[in-house]
DNA sequence: CGAGTGACCGCAA
DNA sequence: ATTGCGGCCACTC
């Protein structure tokens, strides 16, 4: 069997699967430790049409605002950081301190 | 099968 | 400081 290639979807899923919760990550952080760091937009297609069972609340844009195509909108958005004690500001998050790097735990 | 879209980011003028 | 554009891969129709 040769060994599947880690695409950037599988990479991104696994990384988007070991955020821990109440932390949050940018799609382009996602997708420059899955070896594409300008491939963000491709982390975000793969938000729409990858798998829905995975925490992409916990992933929003470098600028910190909630994404516009969660199921529910941003307010979805927002209510599920808020289910898991982060709380959104004006559909902001103070993603400076709750940003999470894998590699410093 | 081909083309377009997608929840983004960074840089240049 | 702001605005506009390109770039990347995967998925769906």
């Amino acid at each position: 069997m040769n060994e599947p290639l880690p695409t950037l979807r599988e990479e991104v899923v696994a990384i988007v699967k070991i955020i821990p919760e109440g932390r949050l990550m940018t799609y382009g952080q996602i997708a420059a430790l899955a070896g594409h760091p300008r491939a963000a937009r491709i982390v975000g297609g793969i938000a729409h049409y990858g798998d829905p069972k995975l925490p992409w609340q916990r992933v929003v844009n470098k600028k910190g605002y909630l994404a516009n195509g969660y199921p529910g909108g941003r307010v979805g958005h927002q209510q599920a950081l808020a289910s898991e004690g982060i709380e959104a500001i004006d559909f902001r998050v103070p993603i400076e301190r709750l940003i999470w790097w894998p590699s410093k735990s």
